[in-house]
DNA sequence: AAAATAGTGTCTCTAAGACAATATGCG
DNA sequence: CGCATATTGTCTTAGAGACACTATTTT
């Protein structure tokens, strides 16, 4: 039981984000082989000396190809196989992470020659992305909408303070779909998480809406039921 | 970025039964070192060679160290950091698998010196484990229970056939509680999982219940609600 | 028929879906 | 006031909890 393994041991952070009324996520064009030049997630190998454990080895990826900040982390699923990098068998450990507003400082550095936001659309991404990347995005997503359908994570995408309007264009815009402003509403009522905020923004010439921030950012909320959307 | 990676990768599964109205797991007894004579779950190393990939080598490992069968295997989390096993930075990709009847020709081998079924009491079990092995058994229960309260994952555990009351048994004892035997029979019902048997078995001097089996093994139904149990 | 467990009926309750009805701020 | 959106009311429906009632064997 001595042999030397030569696993790689990688962190893949899917980053979403929302934005011109479309999910996107975050991605990195690679410049060193193999897939040069070909998109992928800003993931990267665990460093024995930099990283205390998984968690923060996703933290430092993501700081260090983005200077975005999350208040949501969450592991989905582990990926290993000796065919999935062609350099030989080789561990990642896909995480995904909400953040509110993409920042206009995307620092292009550690084997990122570009970064850029894309659009995720109902098969995933447009362009063709490294290793199986696809997949592991199919894999976030789905975690991500299924999670918004059975607890308050959607909040977490927003810039505080936002009125339900947003909180409602959040959920829709990632489950791709309509849902009823009512439930919505009483779910985020018995969640008691939202608190109103008395500022008021001006937005034209209706009936400006409520304003509200979450009491705590970090906290989510589990419900009970999922929400199915129309029947 | 050419440092020679040492991260050690391995799969610990831990094997879900159920007899004498108990929920158990299966530990063997480490005969190396570290934590040489301990209890531990039956993983170990991932095999660059035997295993194509992470969930072969789970597969692999259940059925050196037992020879149990499983019809439900599913990843729950990964664990990974610099001070989770004395030697260095190691992960471990932490699956739960279901089996039916505890065999009996549990196979003491590849470094495991003895193998026993160990019952998982409110708070885990008895016995201290190596490693942080008692932290992704809990993890492992957690998700099982939650598991078990919204889909149809626990009728996996029976062996066949099975009458409802093994079923409703099966369910109180995984959760740890009463299940309304209506409710878990409406939910059954609407799965359209099961299938009458015509067979009948005798038992005592009451009206024998009715035998089920599973139309399919694999399949699993989602509810979209969870049973949440006595209010 | 009595015992004893198996299986069903049915009432209540919670929370979601649907969508109508008001409320409110501004021009 | 009247527009346009915000917010609330409320009816319906699905499915869980509670628990009583009926059914079916065997002795």
């Amino acid at each position: 039981m001595n042999n030397a393994h030569q696993i790689q041991t990688s962190v893949d952070p899917v980053i979403f984000t929302v934005f011109d009324m479309k999910l996107h996520i975050l991605l990195v064009k690679r410049n060193i082989e193999p897939y040069k030049d070909c998109w992928a997630l800003p993931g990267g190998l665990v460093d024995e000396k930099l990283d205390q454990d998984l968690h923060s080895a996703a933290l430092r990826k993501l700081k260090e190809k983005t200077n975005v900040t999350t208040h949501y982390l969450e592991q989905v699923e582990t990926l290993g196989s000796a065919s999935r990098d062609p350099r030989g068998w080789s561990v990642t450990v896909v995480y995904f992470a909400l953040v509110t507003v993409p920042e206009e400082n995307l620092s292009a550095a550690h084997g990122a020659s570009e970064v850029r936001w894309e659009e995720v659309g109902k098969n995933g991404v447009a362009v063709p992305l490294a290793f199986d990347h696809e997949k592991l995005v199919k894999a976030a997503v789905e975690r991500l909408r299924a999670k918004v359908s059975y607890t308050t994570v959607a909040a977490g995408l927003l810039a505080e303070p936002f009125t339900f309007l947003d909180l409602q264009n959040i959920h829709e815009i990632i489950l791709n779909r309509k849902v009823e402003k009512k439930s919505l509403m009483r779910r985020y009522e018995s969640s008691e998480l939202l608190t109103e905020v008395n500022e008021t923004r001006k937005e034209g010439r209706m009936r400006p809406a409520k304003l509200y921030r979450l009491k705590d950012r970090e906290t989510v909320h589990y419900f009970v039921r999922t929400m199915e959307g129309p029947r």
